[in-house]
DNA sequence: TGAATATAATAAGCAAGCTTATGATTATTT
DNA sequence: AAATAATCATAAGCTTGCTTATTATATTCA
């Protein structure tokens, strides 16, 4: 099999697979009364506490903006809180409150049932070897992003 | 490796990976007036003349309307055309146009480039398995949501 | 010290998804 | 034949991404 027909297909593929993946997902979530997005949020602030808005943008690659709305929407639902913090009075740093915390308990198996659905019929070695190549192209892509864009300053320099 | 591992993971990596290459893409394409949604669109209208927006739409995963917005666009820059269906008056075909050919043709190239960077690092025969794997699982969650779309019907059926 | 620069969070406006609703047309049923 | 249901494209309004700009605060360095 050639690169070829991986190319027809990868790019366009995967942001099907997305769509439908979210369709998915916010369905399922929805009886909790929080969007995929929030979730994301949520679950990685519970994995890591204390951080700041802008760290936890990075780690879910959105822009800081972008969480800073969902943040909004997490703090009004009472999930988690900002604490500003003592030594740099711009830095926000974000915490699980109680209701949150119970929430994430009782979506947990959620979380578990829609990864099965999605990946049946794969093996679980298959699996994780899957999850280990997203996560080298998302290495590749950010990557790809960042010398696409030095390549950009370094024309413009040049010709600008 | 237990399949607990990829359960944390594989939702919201993929997410993750989602936006980076939607960004990543966005900025390639820009080169070429077209956006990544746009792009998709016209790359299925190329490899299936002739289909009604409807067809299309669920080749895409996505709704008609969202659909119809991005036509309108490709319609307005010259790429595509609707033509009326004669039997079916509701009916509007799509049809490459001269300058959409075109385009196609420069991009061809991004395209490839874009999926290698991408894929850097995975062999092709681990890149088709991989492709492979996406659509037995966009086969899934296609599945996935119409079941738990009977679920809720049955239930409500039931309780209602 | 004080001015320039960098950084954190937010804001405004655009893009492209979604759901729900509507009008036009076609198909089916009675 | 008329009534009812289904389908196609579109519309309006919401969400959650994005970019670019603004405000407040920190840092750097001359």
């Amino acid at each position: 099999m050639t690169r070829g027909s991986v190319d027809q297909n990868f790019l366009f593929t995967l942001g099907e697979l997305y769509r439908l993946l979210r369709v998915y997902a916010d369905k399922e979530a929805s009886r909790f009364g929080i969007t995929r997005a929030q979730w994301a949020v949520l679950a990685k602030v519970e994995r890591s506490e204390g951080m700041k808005q802008s760290e936890l943008a990075e780690l879910l690659e959105m822009q800081p903006i972008t969480l800073t709305r969902l943040i909004d929407k997490l703090c009004d639902s009472d999930w988690i809180e900002r604490r500003s913090d003592a030594s740099d009075r711009r830095v926000k740093r974000l915490y699980l409150k109680k209701a949150g915390r119970q929430l994430l308990g009782k979506m947990s198996g959620l979380k578990s049932e829609l990864t099965a659905n999605a990946l049946d019929g794969i093996n679980p070695a298959d699996a994780h070897r899957l999850l280990v190549q997203l996560e080298t192209i998302k290495e590749n892509v950010r990557t790809a992003i960042q010398t696409s864009g030095a390549e950009q300053a370094r024309k413009e320099q040049r010709y600008g």
